[in-house]
DNA sequence: GAAAAAGGCGCC
DNA sequence: AGGGCGCCTTTTTC
């Protein structure tokens, strides 16, 4: 494996340090450089500042990176690693690296705005990374963290560059069943007028505006409705003809304002939905997303992502992923045992540890989340007896969290510090006890569900990291663009977009990579990561039981 | 008048 | 007194 480390220089050139060797070349030669080196052995690992910043044009270029080690990630990483000698760290423009935050999605990739960012020497971080990691007692399981979570900023980078293949037509049809014609700039559409009007008049208030929180509180209360808030599912309870219309309002005005057309202008071109990926977004590693809202991909508009004729989505998802986790990272063996099979609450269910399956679940969620009252509350202590090995990690990360200690994933992420949680809410002193009590317990659940959620970030990033590399050896026989590729990923769940003729080996890459990630994260003990796979046309029919490729995506079709 | 906060909803 | 996010709108604050 050679390491070659890209550094910005002024004036549109590249750095690049192989070894001993430097050399010096422009921007634009950069794809030729890369592409020749990728396709000479394919054994470089590229170390740059931020994959976000040179990837997208080498990706714009048709060059394909194999590996890479991205050293933003990898310090903020690091330097939260209670494993890591945070001195090996330290050194010539350390302190640059600690402030480096992710580049903007929409800032020109080839012109930075950050000048400090255009003169990071990256052969020097590089270094000092590895030797960080080399020294640290944990240096297997660090290593295979960055290669993982490196591997993931090429996945974020390659996803919003292929697209979710996006029907405008379906979109736009939905649209206008549901809300009407699309309205002039600033006006609602037909539909949501006409249940604005319906509002007001059940509730007797003209000119009301029911996205007004006060004004709708006032109606209500007018209307002798006791509610302390105006959710949904506050208003669901009450009796009052202008309740049904209001409840109907506020869904259709949420899509029209968060994934209407304003949402297609914005975020849909040429047949492809691209939202921005943050890798590592959150403090548990879980990805973020700063553009298009990925993260909250609504199944109300899932109907328009459609694939490309002759293509197909292979979609999957993690039944119960962090329970999985929990069991393997805390050596669990009977929590393991009823994990071996599609339903792992089933599992507890028949190995008498509980009497329902809600029970199980309600157990197992309250314990990752730290319920203290209640139904869940109660299964939690009688399931601890059953699972000591299990229910006890996540109790004592709590206790850690709520004595101010840091604690870890399994992989060795760190979570932030009590400390740094604490700008969160300046106006809360750590002077009054009751207040910092409170705060210590809220840690301790941050800390509770931290381990669990990070180490199945950890899970996750490790089956894209393996399902990228397999899903590449799958289409290379053929041409670039006639590739499986990711376009989609959320926590627990991705959606792989392949010809028809590929659909079967990919759904056998997605069940592979799996068991590699299992294995990679949990070796000797061996946790099942069932999946429910569909290979559909379009998005809204995953999940769907019995509703194979033929079912339809509502589009005009041949 | 711009920025920040808050309430609400969506996803896992 | 259940964790993590983003985004939209209105309201509050400076």
């Amino acid at each position: 494996m050679t390491r070659v480390s890209l550094s910005r220089l002024p004036g549109e050139r590249v750095l690049a340090v192989d070894g001993g060797s430097e050399r010096d070349m422009a921007m634009a030669d950069l794809a030729a450089y890369v592409e020749a080196r990728e396709a000479d052995a394919g054994e470089t690992r590229w170390a740059w500042d931020d994959t976000a910043r040179w990837y997208p044009p080498l990706l714009a270029a048709g060059v394909r990176v194999e590996r890479c080690h991205d050293l933003r990630l990898g310090h903020h990483l690091l330097r939260r690693a209670p494993a890591v000698d945070q001195q090996l760290l330290e050194g010539e423009q350390s302190e640059h690296w600690d402030r480096l935050g992710p580049s903007a999605p929409s800032a020109p990739t080839l012109f930075s705005i950050d000048d400090t960012a255009e003169h990071l020497r990256a052969d020097l971080e590089d270094a000092r990374q590895l030797a960080a990691v080399a020294a640290s007692p944990e240096a297997p399981r660090l290593g295979l963290l960055l290669a993982a979570e490196s591997s993931g900023a090429l996945v974020a980078a390659e996803m919003t560059h292929a697209g979710v293949p996006w029907r405008v037509d379906v979109h736009e049809r939905l649209l206008r069943d549901l809300l009407g014609p699309r309205p002039p700039r600033g006006a609602r559409p037909q539909r949501l007028e006409a249940l604005v009007a319906e509002v007001r008049e059940a509730f007797e208030a003209p000119g009301l505006n029911p996205d007004s929180r006060p004004e709708l509180l006032a109606a209500l209360r007018r209307a002798g409705l006791e509610v302390a808030d105006t959710r949904a599912s506050s208003l669901r309870v009450l009796d009052h003809p202008g309740i049904e219309p209001l409840l109907r309002y506020k869904q259709l005005a949420h899509l029209f304002s968060t994934n209407g057309w304003v949402w297609i202008d914005q975020w849909v071109s040429d047949g492809r939905f691209r939202p921005s990926y943050q890798p590592a977004g959150s403090t548990t590693g879980r990805w973020s997303s700063n553009g298009g809202g990925a993260l909250s991909f609504p199944a109300q508009v899932r109907p328009a992502a459609v694939a490309d004729e002759g293509w197909v989505f292979v979609v999957a998802d993690v039944a119960q992923l962090e329970p999985r986790v929990l069991a393997g990272m805390s050596g669990d063996r009977a929590l393991a045992q009823a994990a071996r099979g599609a339903d792992l609450y089933q599992g507890m269910v028949d190995a008498g540890a509980v009497a329902s399956r809600m029970d199980a679940k309600l157990g197992l969620l309250g314990a990752m989340y730290g319920a203290t009252s209640g139904e869940s509350g109660r299964m939690v202590a009688g399931l601890t007896r059953r699972y000591p090995l299990a229910f006890g990690l996540v109790e004592e990360a709590a206790r850690a969290g709520e004595r101010g200690q840091i604690v870890r994933t399994l992989l060795g992420r760190g979570s932030p510090s009590l400390g740094d949680a604490w700008d969160r809410d300046p106006d809360d002193p750590p002077g009054d006890p009751d207040a910092q009590a409170r705060y210590r317990r809220a840690y301790g659940r941050f800390t509770r569900n931290f381990v669990v959620q990070g180490t199945g970030a950890e899970w996750a990033l490790c089956w894209i990291a393996d399902l990228r590399n397999r899903l590449w050896r799958l289409g290379s026989s053929g041409p670039l663009d006639a590739r499986p590729h990711l376009v989609f990923f959320l926590h627990d769940e991705v959606v792989v977009h392949t010809p028809v003729r590929l659909a079967s080996a990919v759904t056998a890459a997605v069940t592979e990579a799996a068991a590699t990630a299992g294995g990679l994260l949990f070796r000797d003990l061996a946790i099942d990561f069932p999946l429910n796979i569909s290979t559909v046309r379009s998005y809204a029919d995953a999940g769907k039981p019995g509703a194979p490729e033929s079912a339809g995506d509502g589009g005009p079709r041949a």
